[in-house]
DNA sequence: TAGTGGTCTAGACCACTCC
DNA sequence: GAGTGGTCTAGACCACTAG
């Protein structure tokens, strides 16, 4: 190293620079919102070169405390709220009221909501999501891709897969909006009466592409649910895949003790 | 960029690197468990320097496919099959039958489960868990502190708060081994008649102690599961506080589409 | 156009592991 | 001691944002 320091803290430089930033943050030294100084004014601060102060803020980055956006800075991160999903969000009275899923969870959280229809169309199943629809991969089902935002910034990402026998004589599933109370409302007015859901949970960290759909950092947690709805007579209809940032959500289950 | 290629990927080298290596992980050209050619090989390989074989390395590691040991090496890594935790393995017959919920699970997952008792005692009710049991913060309350393992890993850590009230004529539940059936058994036994459980699911990065406990790397992901039981008559007598490592565990739930 | 973050280079030196 | 990953330098050039 090439100052004569003490050096008896043992400590990395770019570490030195998370803590003091990240104490400045909690400090409010450094308000949330705010702007973090840019990377070559950290340079000259703390006289390192480039990539140890971009290694520095990477850091900051992954752990959360700020946000980096190309060309314009990096900013002191406001969390926002987090989102409550419960497992009655697909109570049939909500349905039957008219609203979709995602906007019966939007009402309680206070954001808000909006979906971006991403895809609607047949596609080949892939294995994954043949194997819970009970059919060979490969066959062909419809798809429905949408992203979630809350307050303009985007939340969720999610892919429904229907059988294709069971929707193609519902036109409104092939629609952008399929009207109030969502695809299950749909299929509900057409016989399929649905009895149950599972859903499988898992959390890691957002790959690059997820990173990018979700405006996430590298590193970060995405929560994984993949849920399938399943109808009175034991039928799986629907398989849907979502990927969720995991610090915009807290998943909400409820499930007797008794047999 | 300086070969002649198509280019319309656009892509950065690192990230070529990374899906390169990536596909001959999921081929199978780079066995789980093997070793991953080092930085200075993969940077001949790809002609390329220092810095950008160590991004594409630490990409690889943060998408959990490597992990890295200093001064030996990286390896891919070996992805135990993942443990199931279904929303019924609290199911009162599994603890008339004797077993403890996380044997019920271990059961079909196929690992050896192992527990550590680390704590059994009073403790000082802590703010949120005095909130969800109903009493004031700093209130005593039973506190049990355990680890759980899977083939000699640590995959969880979970902490029991008791109400004083309801535990403390029941000798059992202030033992190591609170015996077959676990806790909720010795509830039962005593005349609190479990009605549901209501849990709350969280995913984040571990923090550096979790991380140490779980044996995770730093930035590693975690389930973060608040469990409260609720007795017949509607109190909440536990609340259980568990850390999950997230590549250990998939978290199943049922749950009607009726009213 | 000026300023910002993102990628990349071609090295140096250090810390750890294994033989 | 040879080989590995971890930190750091002092630049270059590119891509994006804003005034």
């Amino acid at each position: 190293m090439a100052n004569g320091e003490a050096a008896s803290a043992a400590r990395t430089k770019y570490q030195q620079i998370v803590d003091d930033l990240a104490a400045q943050i909690h400090s409010g030294a450094l308000p949330a919102g705010g702007a973090v100084p840019s990377e070559s004014e950290l340079m000259e601060r703390y006289r390192v070169a480039s990539g140890t102060v971009r290694k520095a803020v990477s850091e900051l980055r992954a752990i959360q405390l700020i946000e980096t956006h190309h060309g314009r800075g990096s900013f002191v991160r406001a969390r926002p709220p987090v989102q409550r999903k419960s497992s009655d969000r697909f109570r049939r009275a909500h349905r039957l009221a008219g609203k979709a899923a995602y906007l019966a969870e939007a009402e309680e959280s206070g954001g808000t909501p909006a979906v971006q229809v991403l895809f609607v169309g047949p596609v080949d199943a892939p294995a994954e999501i043949a194997r819970r629809l009970g059919v060979a991969a490969g066959v062909k089902v419809l798809a429905r891709k949408r992203r979630y935002f809350r307050d303009g910034t985007p939340t969720e990402e999610a892919t429904s897969y229907l059988l294709w026998d069971v929707v193609k004589d519902i036109p409104a599933v092939f629609a952008e909006n399929p009207g109030g109370g969502g695809i299950y409302a749909r299929l509900e007015e057409h016989g399929h009466l649905l009895a149950e859901f599972a859903e499988t949970v898992r959390a890691r960290l957002a790959t690059k592409p997820e990173a990018v759909a979700l405006a996430l950092s590298p590193g970060a947690a995405v929560l994984h649910l993949v849920r399938e709805a399943v109808t009175d007579d034991g039928r799986v209809v629907e398989v849907c895949d979502t990927v969720m940032a995991a610090d915009q959500f807290v998943l909400d289950y409820r499930f007797p003790a008794r047999d």
